[in-house]
DNA sequence: AAACTATGCAGAATGACATTCGGTAGATCA
DNA sequence: TGATCTACCGAATGTCATTCTGCATAGTTT
């Protein structure tokens, strides 16, 4: 994990499409050897996958809220229960008053108050405190 | 957008790397026609960029915490001094009692003070209320 | 209803690129 | 010094992206 890795997985978070030789020439490197330090990255799991990105707003997702979940109960085994929502794209156990932190994602306030209704009915939930994002300054890959 | 364009996308979110052949069998097209649709997918903006996905603890990341910045002034202008902070992943202005939300990821928790220190020094910034992240549930792509 | 137009698809052709392999240089250890 | 290992380069090969042609379907105009 040098500073190549660190520079290769910049450049791919960037745009994962560009072609081995491109890459390589970005780092100093041949072709080959590019693909070599990359596969090696997979092998190893710092590179979990490689994935599209896509505009949430063009699939009916331009509504983003956070969701502190407060519960009466232990919810440290109910990530399923979060993960049966699909509206709900991301959910971490926190530290601090609430017991849950859930980034949802609707097309209509309507239907985040629908999810709120449906994290309401998961076992031991006592309450939400949503918060409505009026306007993301950006989401962006972590730098290596 | 029908529901062979959600299919793709799908699909794509959860590995781009995959050949066009196999992605056309899994939808019932044409290598050729599946390219022109994801083609057009991009085209629209729909389909941003392809990325590689990094896992953070891999990289030095390992802490995760969002943080509630409260502030006096307008701050929906002020989108770049948060940028300027690299280990600020996302930032968002916010409805509510605080004026911004962002997700932050560090090494340590002393990196973690570290950021808030440079987040307080941001002009207009009142205060902060940091939570941090015991356990990720999932992080997830949206379904389309 | 017939002709026109546009859109989307299949199948094939071409070229680019991923992937693999042999050989070499440098580094580490005995 | 010799042995071993790692990382690299450059070339060879096969796969796949990309483009093109022709066809079918649906929608539109006359």
């Amino acid at each position: 994990m040098d500073d190549v890795d660190r520079q290769l997985l910049v450049l791919l978070q960037q745009d994962a499409a560009q072609s081995y030789a491109a890459l390589g020439q970005a780092v100093g490197l041949s072709a080959g050897a590019t693909h070599e330090r990359v596969r090696k990255l997979r092998e190893r799991g710092v590179i979990r996958r490689t994935a599209v990105e896509v505009d949430p707003a063009a699939i009916g997702r331009g509504v983003l809220a956070f969701v502190m979940v407060d519960s009466t109960k232990w919810v440290g085994d109910s990530g399923d229960r979060f993960a049966a929502i699909p509206e709900i794209q991301e959910a971490h156990v926190i530290a601090g008053s609430a017991a849950v932190l859930v980034k949802v994602r609707t097309a209509t306030t309507e239907q985040l108050q629908d999810v709120l209704r449906r994290i309401y009915a998961i076992d031991g939930v006592s309450g939400t405190q949503a918060t409505v994002v009026l306007e993301t300054f950006f989401e962006r890959p972590v730098t290596p």
